[in-house]
DNA sequence: CTGAAAGCGCTTACAG
DNA sequence: CTGAAAGCGCTTACAG
């Protein structure tokens, strides 16, 4: 059943049957005829056919750098809703951490020929830009930023600024910031300077740096160290994943959280509010985060204005794992 | 760039350079010139029109439930990652738990001319089965079982009964089983089922069966009660998050896990192993499972033979939220 | 408002 | 092994 099928059932020619699916003028008669005859036989367009001549997919390409992470998910949840919302299709490319196949990726939707890409960026090498100058196609990054194209970003650094603000205001003083390699500007950068304002403001603090990956297992062989080292009252965690990893580390040397340590997480994955104590966190609204990415790339792919940068709220979370030292 | 330019600058007719693509007898002479112009060029077939003509696209539809769970993701990951390999496309479909959408995804993605749709199903309805008979596309179901469809199962029922042996061991003899719904076959019946099996062969245990839904919120709120209607010594969880649930409100009590209550979950999501103390739970291997299904999916479309059922292996693993009452 | 024709970029018998 | 031609199912000027 195609196009051709149609126009003879209907009497008309396949440009008149073209015209009604695409919104072209139609008599009123003619209009009511195809209609009837579509909806009897279930006809419905190839879209490869369809593609081959417009040129445009209705697709947008999404890469993420993992599928089981909760700021994914809720990001690609986001991004998915909206643009059925908006008759896109959402084509999901998972790069399993491998930069490399993200440029890859960023290739093969271009000659897939979706008409945007969204990218969960980490790290916006050379080969990115390259990729991006090469694929010639609406290109939007979510969660780290670049002067020379569009992006969402979280506000880490005022979140930071401000979940820090809030631990000095409960008192504590001698705080160790467990965070991520400096390669990642959002996490490994922006929060920890966000939390660095925080604490310069507030004469008598000390503070000590240190570094993990992004896996609970690290952080969880990491704060022990950190505990007998510099015994912090509390320790300030870049990523709720980092602070899950604190709190267990925590619990199996006995010491209980918040009285004998406490601990700070950054994201808001749901999680923490299941854990106990229930983690104080920096919350981002991925979903949200999502829905305004894919609304901003369909701005793009239709040549809309749109300012580069677009920030995402924040809002932060007080629950038991931080301890009052002072009233 | 196109293929008829291909063959102009190689000297040769468009039909070779197809012939050339699609791996088709060739002089070592032409063969040579082509490849060096298709490198030079830079040149890479429009899928679009492949798939118009050769109507395979090459793409494989899933469909889930939700993004936002351990189980999809790690599934999602293992199919993807076996796609990949096979040279197959993964299009991801979330229907956020809506059924209907389910039917539609499957609709649509037959439309988009996927060589074959994997359904993690959560229940087989009839308007199911009518599309599955319809679309014409092979199906392979994950998660839940069809006597008329290939599937690729979890041992549930094992997986529970032997679970379930293993806390009557440790002497465990006044149980509270916390299930869903009997409309997911699996988790709601296989599940309940196996554990049956394990407490009608130990003399003398009592055993109370509640029912709350997936979510962790529910289960929190649930648990309280069959802790004051009941008084168990362990509650057996269907899954990993209600187990999660249970766990928070037994610490929101005051309880200690696993001395004043234990505890076991389902499914072996990582979140277990960090949670203090550590879940008892019998695994799945979902990534395991993922890639098997792609496999198995390939073998259908490649119209070879396979079993109607492949079960995929479980784990037990023992950690600290069940608590030893005899020895 | 409607139709005939060309063309999008491939693949696939068919002939040689 | 290679080529000319038809066709996949649409869309899009162009004419009327």
């Amino acid at each position: 059943m195609n196009i051709a099928d149609i126009a003879k059932i209907a009497g008309v020619a396949k440009s008149t049957v073209s015209r009604y699916l695409n919104g072209g003028s139609i008599g009123e008669a003619t209009r009511k005829k195809i209609e009837s005859v579509i909806k009897e036989t279930g006809y419905s367009p190839n879209k490869f056919a369809q593609s081959l001549k417009a040129k445009r997919t209705n697709m947008i390409g999404t890469i993420v750098p993992r599928l089981d992470s909760y700021a994914t998910s809720q990001t690609l949840i986001g991004i998915d809703k909206q643009l059925l919302d908006m008759n896109f299709q959402l084509v999901i490319s998972n790069t399993s951490q491998s930069l490399d196949r993200e440029i890859e990726y960023i290739y093969s939707l271009a000659k897939q020929k979706v008409d945007g890409i969204i990218l969960m960026a980490t790290e916006i090498t050379d080969s990115h830009l390259e990729a991006f100058e090469a694929v010639k196609i609406p290109i939007m990054l979510v969660g780290q930023q670049h002067d020379q194209y569009h992006s969402l970003i979280h506000d880490d650094f005022e979140a930071s600024y401000e979940l820090g603000k809030n631990v000095l205001k409960k008192g504590h003083r001698k705080i160790a910031y467990l965070g991520v390699s400096e390669k990642d500007i959002a996490v490994g950068i922006k929060r920890k300077e966000g939390f660095r304002k925080a604490v310069s403001e507030q004469p008598g603090c000390e503070v000590a740096f240190f570094e993990t990956s992004f896996k609970i297992e690290d952080a969880i062989k990491k704060v022990p160290e950190i505990i007998e080292e510099y015994h912090p009252s509390l320790i300030f965690c870049a990523t709720d994943n980092i602070a899950l990893g604190a709190l267990k580390a925590a619990n199996m040397r006995g010491l209980s959280v918040p009285r004998d340590l406490s601990i700070t997480g950054f994201g808001g994955y749901d999680i923490t509010k299941i854990t106990y104590p229930g983690i104080t966190t920096a919350k981002f609204h991925y979903k949200e985060a999502g829905k305004i990415s894919a609304k901003n790339m369909v701005q793009l792919i239709n040549g809309e204005q749109l300012s580069k940068i677009t920030l995402s709220t924040y809002k932060i979370i007080e629950r038991e794992s931080v301890d009052k030292l002072i009233d």
